[in-house]
DNA sequence: TGACTTTTCCAAAGCGCTTTGGCTTGCCTT
DNA sequence: AAGGCAAGCCAAAGCGCTTTGGAAAAGTCA
C-alpha cells in the first residue's frame, strides 16, 4: 500500500509526472506512461480519497440526506430508486453517501454537507407542497437534482419527474370509458406533489367526462397495506352497492395489497363487482401480475428513474448539463384483468365476461 | 462560509487554538473557548471534512458495498435496515457511503475502499456459504461487522446473527406438535448462510419427534413472490390431498404473499386445510396481520439489527469493543391464526375450531 | 546553425485541517 | 529568591494529493 511519494521515488520521477501518468494527461511521454501505470498496478498503488477530494475540491460522490425517525418509514421505493442509481453510478466511479437526518434537523443537515463538502451534489426526493429545500441548496450553491417537483416548481430548477397527472388522468378516463360513474381514489398524501397531481389527473378526466367532483371519494393517506384496507373498508362496508363507488384508483400496490384484501373480505369480486387500477412502481419482489387477479396499472420504473436521477446529477456536477431542465416522463397505462365495465352496464354485455375482463 | 485560517485571523488567534477549542480539548482556556465557539457559530464555521480526514486519517463515515447488477434486486430487507443503521448513525454523526458495485466486481471494490480510507470500516451482509469477503476485509485491514455469519465462523470474526436455526426449529416444531405429519419448507436460497441454518433447525425439530427427513419436501429459492406463488402451485396442484403436506414454513413474507395466492386458488383454506409459518423482518409497509389470515410468524426486527450494527461497528471503529464478539438474536415465535391442528386431528377438535385457530 | 516551438518533466505551492513540540506566563514551592 | 510546574497559547510540520509556473531537452524551421 504506497502512497505517491513512494511511487515517486520508486520510479525516480517527480509527484507530478506520476499524478499526470495517471490522470491521463498529456504533458507525459507515452514511455514514462506505461512505466508508471505498470509500477502503480504493480505496487497496488491507490490515490488516497481524501487527500484527492482536498487537493481538488471535489467528493466524488452525491449525497443524500435519509429521513430517520421513529415514524418515518423509509419505504421500498427507495431501495429501488437506489439500486438505480447505484448501477449508474457505478459507471461514473461515484459512491453514495447518506446522511441521516429527522426531519426537523434536516437544514442542518443540508448545511453541514455543504460547508464540509463531502459531497459534489445532492437529489432531493418526495418533494413536498411547500417544498423548502430547493431555496435551501440553492443558496447553499449545492449542486442539485430533485426527483419529482413542487406545486409549483419557482425560479425553475432541475428535476425529473414522472407524468403522475396525465397517468392518473388516463387511468380514470378509462374507468369512465368503462361506465364507471363513482370513483374513489385511494391516494397518497397531498402533502406530496405527486399526490396532489394525481388527484388533479383524476378530477379533469372527471371533468372532461362532466361528471362532477362529488363523484370522486377521495382519500389521502400514506401508502401501505394497512391504509388500503382501513379505507376500502371505511369506502364499502356499510356502503349500499347501489351507490357505492365502482372504479377503484391505488396509488401503490402496497395500498392495494389491502384494498384487495378488504374486497374478499367483504366478497366483492373484481372486477365484476368492482375495477381498479394501481400505479406500479415495478417493484421485482412486488408484481401487479401477482395478484389474484392480474391488476391492471399505470406503471413507471422507478429503478429507472434512479439511473437517470444519477446521470444528470453527474453531469450538472461537472457542468455539463445546462441548467434547469425539466424532464417528464410519460406514464404507461397498462390493462389487465382488474378492470371491466361498470356493474350497472355488465348486465348487458354479461355474455362475453372475458372479454370484459380483457 | 469561513475556514480556520480566516477565523484564527478574525479572532486573533492561531489555528491551533481554535482547532482545540473546537474539539474540546482542555489545554484551551474557559474564556477563549467560549469566544471561538461564539465565533464560530456566528460565521458558520464548518471544518471542512476532506481536510479533517486527510490529517486524522478518520473517514466518519461506514461503508457498505452495494450490490448491483440487472439480476440483482436490491431487497426491501434492505431499506429497513438501512433506516435502522441511519438512526443510530445520526447519533454518533456518521454518515453511511455506498459503493456501488457488480458481484463479479466486489472484491476490486473493498480494495479501492482500504486503499482510498474513504470509510472507517464496513458491514458487510447477505453472508454465504462459502463467504470469500472476511479474509479479504481482514487481509485489507478494514474494520468490519458481518451481518449474518457464514457457515463456519473460521478463525472468529465479530458478527451479529439472529437464531434461525432456533427460530425455524421453534416453528417446525409447533407444527410437529400440532398434528402435522408431513411439511413443506419454502426456503430462501441455500447459498446463503441463513437459509442453511433455518433448514438445520426444521430438520433437528423433525429428527426431535422421530420423523424422517423424506417427510420434509424443501425448495429453495429467491424470496419474492413469484416464488412463493410457483413453488406452492408446484407443491399443491396436483398433490393427493391425503399424501400432500399440512404445514408449510415460508421463509419470507414476500414469498408467503405468492404461496398464499396459491392457495386461494386452489381453494386451500388456512388453517384448515393447511397451517403456515412466515419469518417476519417486520417491515412497516407489510405486516402479518395484513394477510386474509393473520399469519403465524417467527420475527425479528431488521431494523434494530441495523441500528445494533451500526452501533457495534461504531464502537470496533474506535477500538471500543474487544475482538470477535459473536452476538445471536433469540427470534421469537408469533402465533396467530394461520397455524392449526392438522386436518386429521382436527375432525377430533372440531367442536371447537376457534381455540384451534389460537 | 541559431532561433523558436514543442515536448517532457519537475519543484514547490497549495487544499484546510490536526497535532507535535515548544514557548510564555503566572503561580506555587522551599 | 530561585527553581519548578501548570495553564494557555502558538509556529510549523505534516496528511497525500493536484496544479501552477517554470526549466530542460528535443524537435522544427529558416
Amino acid at each position: 500500500m504506497v502512497n505517491l511519494k513512494q511511487l515517486s521515488e520508486l520510479l525516480e520521477l517527480s509527484q507530478t509526472t506520476i499524478s499526470r501518468a495517471l490522470n491521463g494527461y498529456p504533458e507525459v511521454g507515452e514511455k514514462t506512461r506505461q512505466r508508471v501505470l505498470e509500477a502503480a498496478r504493480k505496487h497496488g498503488y491507490k490515490p488516497n480519497s481524501n487527500a484527492r477530494k482536498l487537493a481538488t475540491g471535489r467528493a466524488g460522490s452525491i449525497g443524500y440526506v435519509l429521513p430517520v425517525g421513529h415514524n418515518v418509514d423509509l419505504d421500498p421505493h427507495f431501495v429501488e430508486f437506489l439500486s438505480g442509481m447505484g448501477e449508474h453510478a457505478l459507471t461514473r466511479e461515484v459512491d453514495l453517501s447518506l446522511t441521516p437526518a429527522p426531519r426537523e434537523r434536516e437544514t442542518e443537515a443540508y448545511r453541514r454537507i455543504a460547508a464540509s463538502r463531502s459531497v459534489d451534489g445532492v437529489y432531493l426526493s418526495s418533494m413536498r407542497n411547500d417544498e423548502q429545500r430547493i431555496s435551501l441548496v440553492r443558496e447553499l450553491g449545492i449542486p442539485f437534482l430533485a426527483h419529482g417537483r413542487a406545486l409549483e416548481p419557482a425560479n425553475g430548477y432541475a428535476f425529473l419527474d414522472i407524468d403522475n397527472e396525465g397517468a392518473f388522468h388516463d387511468a380514470a378516463r378509462l374507468l369512465l370509458q368503462l361506465g364507471h360513474q363513482r370513483l374513489a381514489f385511494i391516494n397518497g398524501d397531498t402533502n406530496f406533489a405527486f399526490a396532489v397531481h394525481r388527484l388533479n389527473g383524476v378530477i379533469r378526466a372527471m371533468n372532461a367526462h362532466g361528471l362532477p367532483v362529488s363523484a370522486l371519494q377521495h382519500h389521502s393517506a400514506a401508502m401501505n397495506e394497512e391504509n388500503g384496507y382501513r379505507l376500502a373498508m371505511a369506502l364499502f362496508r356499510d356502503a349500499d352497492p347501489a351507490t357505492r363507488p365502482t372504479g377503484v384508483l391505488s396509488a401503490s400496490m402496497f395500498s392495494t395489497l389491502g384494498i384487495v384484501r378488504a374486497f374478499n373480505q367483504l366478497g366483492m369480486r373484481i372486477p365484476d363487482d368492482v375495477s381498479i387500477i394501481t400505479h406500479d412502481d415495478v417493484f421485482p419482489f412486488l408484481k401487479p401480475e401477482s395478484f389474484s387477479v392480474p391488476l391492471t396499472t399505470t406503471r413507471s420504473s422507478i429503478r429507472a428513474a434512479g439511473a437517470r436521477i444519477c446521470e444528470r446529477l453527474v453531469n450538472i456536477i461537472s457542468g455539463k448539463e445546462a441548467a434547469h431542465v425539466q424532464e417528464i416522463w410519460p406514464v404507461e397505462l397498462i390493462v389487465r384483468a382488474s378492470t371491466g365495465p361498470a356493474p350497472a352496464e355488465r348486465r348487458i354485455v354479461r355474455r362475453r365476461p372475458a372479454e370484459a375482463a380483457e
